[in-house]
DNA sequence: AGACCTTGTGAAACTAGTTACATTGTTGAT
DNA sequence: ATCAACAATGTAACTAGTTTCACAAGGTCT
């Protein structure tokens, strides 16, 4: 029979006394091929396929103190713009060889904390997470561990973490003024929750004070706004314009709409704020406030890259966002 | 000053050291505290403390054999259907400790390939991947490193992986019966891309011999299927029905026929394949076949937990679709 | 009072790689 | 012929934890 099959995995000590040379040569064969002689390489190959050898992860990451795993805690995965946005930081980081550790925190600070606890157990070397409120916990893990960590979605240069992301504040400015002066004096805002969700709150925060708001919080879910239409047409009957705090829920604003017949844009103008795909394709089609969701997700990878590279903090930075006027206005 | 502000990171030595303990004693505060006297435990801690002690990932993995990540290769993030099964996979691994890489393919074997090595080098302990089309490389990687392997959206008890997923033929056969059943001969099918994409071949292939078909291929995005209704109105225009194999084609289709005022159902039928959340809110809602996206998520990180905690390979599983009839139907 | 057991702790040997340094052997120049 | 230079390889010391085993101190039982 065979050596012995109960042995779990072969290591650099087995291949070294299977092809009878020492281990710093069969880590060179592994590492500086170049340095070793065919022969020797060759035979040392062998011995490799034979034993079935694959390097340990672990002991190459504890002599390189790199793992090559970067963290992301994101609210969810339901909602495109962060799948858009994960989709694109997985992308751009694979291109510096960097793997993606995805955890959800459902937009709850204490999972977000103890998700991101996990990350440091797995090894990660940068955490990103989105927006600015955090956890006593959480920053306490960062201070102590001393970890990159980008906060993206937001804008706000004073943040203790780089930011990369939005003016939420000024997206939903955009976006109602752009009502206004369409004409539009009854506007109804609908917006998902705001306790734990800064962005939500942001863009909420940009409206202050201008013109006549009914605002309706519900879940950032078709469902949702579903229902939020349900109980605009129960209290508020003289709106004429509906802005969502999310395209999703602008998405699930025309449906419930088109339910009740009511004409967009004539009877009711809808406006949101992501530019998700569906609102270029939807029938009319949805204005919104373009956030380059995709953008944010490759600059944040470079970001991140940079630090864990060359040790290079990186600078808050603004997207950019823009209004596009489609058929719903 | 303080100490050499230089020196990188503490470990456990230099605990050791300020508590004035050995390096066994601050292990087993951190692993077993229990077997420490309350008052060196208090030592140990504060020294921790002091250093701002965060133990290596990777010494501690080389040591338990575990990294505790499980790497998933999935198509694209900008399908919802695979944001929904990664949401669950994920929200499951956490129950069980364990964290999900995640790493797009773009539905290319060769990415696939390529991602997996890197998976492998990260440490991941196992690997979910989708379909059953995966290239040589690929394969010749798990066997290799005999890593535990699952693949999920498609059922295939001969596969030599464990699948987790549907009977993707005969969910759209059920979808393009009911059809029939409501009368309609001429009948359309959307479809995405085959080359390489298994599902989509199975739904496809689960169609054969019923009835008369016409099927245009298009990219699985809203835009597509709107490609894909003008084409249809171009060359078939008695077709009376569309079946979608995608919901993403199923509300680009709906989207396009709003858009040419055709009226669902009663001038055309539509139907898709997913059940996505936008199915079942639009106007009208859009009969499909449910896939239990989430239900497969969680399947699938019970039979990895299970497989890389206890050494035992899961069962192929077959997951149910079943029938939703709506409105556009 | 001596044997026995429990508890707490430390020394050192593990885990699986990388790498600095030492050694050997060959070639080329003086 | 001799020595320097260099290429190829080996030895052993690293990386940062866990764990086994040994040992000392204290308490209990006969």
């Amino acid at each position: 029979m065979a050596e012995k099959s109960i042995k779990k995995r072969a290591n650099l000590r087995d291949v070294a006394k299977a092809a009878g040379v020492s281990v710093a040569t069969v880590s060179r064969v592994l590492n500086t091929p170049e340095l070793v002689t065919v022969s020797t390489r060759e035979t040392v190959q062998a011995a490799i396929e034979a034993l079935h050898f694959v390097p340990s992860a672990a002991a190459r990451s504890i002599n390189s103190g790199r793992s090559h795993v970067i963290g992301a805690l994101v609210p969810t995965l339901d909602n495109a713009i962060f799948s858009k946005f994960l989709g694109a930081l997985e992308t751009k980081l694979g291109e510096y060889g960097l793997s993606l550790v995805v955890a959800t925190t459902d937009s709850d600070p204490d999972i977000e904390a103890q998700k991101a606890q996990r990350l440091v157990n797995i090894g990660a070397e940068a955490l990103i997470v989105s927006g600015i409120s955090h956890s006593p916990d959480f920053d306490s893990l960062i201070s102590r561990t001393r970890m990159p960590t980008v906060a993206t979605s937001f804008y706000d240069p004073s943040y203790r973490y780089p930011t990369i992301g939005y003016d939420n504040a000024a997206a939903s400015r955009k976006a109602l003024e752009f009502l206004i002066g369409k004409g539009h004096q009854h506007i109804a805002v609908f917006h998902g929750p705001t306790d734990h969700h800064d962005r939500m709150r942001a863009r909420l925060s940009g409206l202050h004070g201008q013109g006549v708001l009914h605002s309706f919080e519900t879940d950032i879910t078709l469902e949702g706004a579903g229902m939020a239409i349900n109980a605009l047409f129960e209290t508020s009957p003289h709106v004429t314009a509906i802005l969502c705090l999310s395209d999703v829920l602008a998405l699930g604003a025309l449906f419930g709409l088109q339910r009740r017949n009511v004409q967009i844009p004539h009877q009711m103008a809808l406006m949101g704020v992501d530019d998700l795909p569906s609102s270029a394709s939807a029938f009319p089609s949805i204005s919104t406030i373009h956030l380059p969701a995709a953008e944010m997700g490759a600059r944040t990878a470079e970001a991140v890259a940079n630090w864990v590279e060359h040790q290079s903090e990186p600078e808050p930075f603004l997207i950019d966002t823009s209004l596009i006027a489609r058929e719903s206005t």
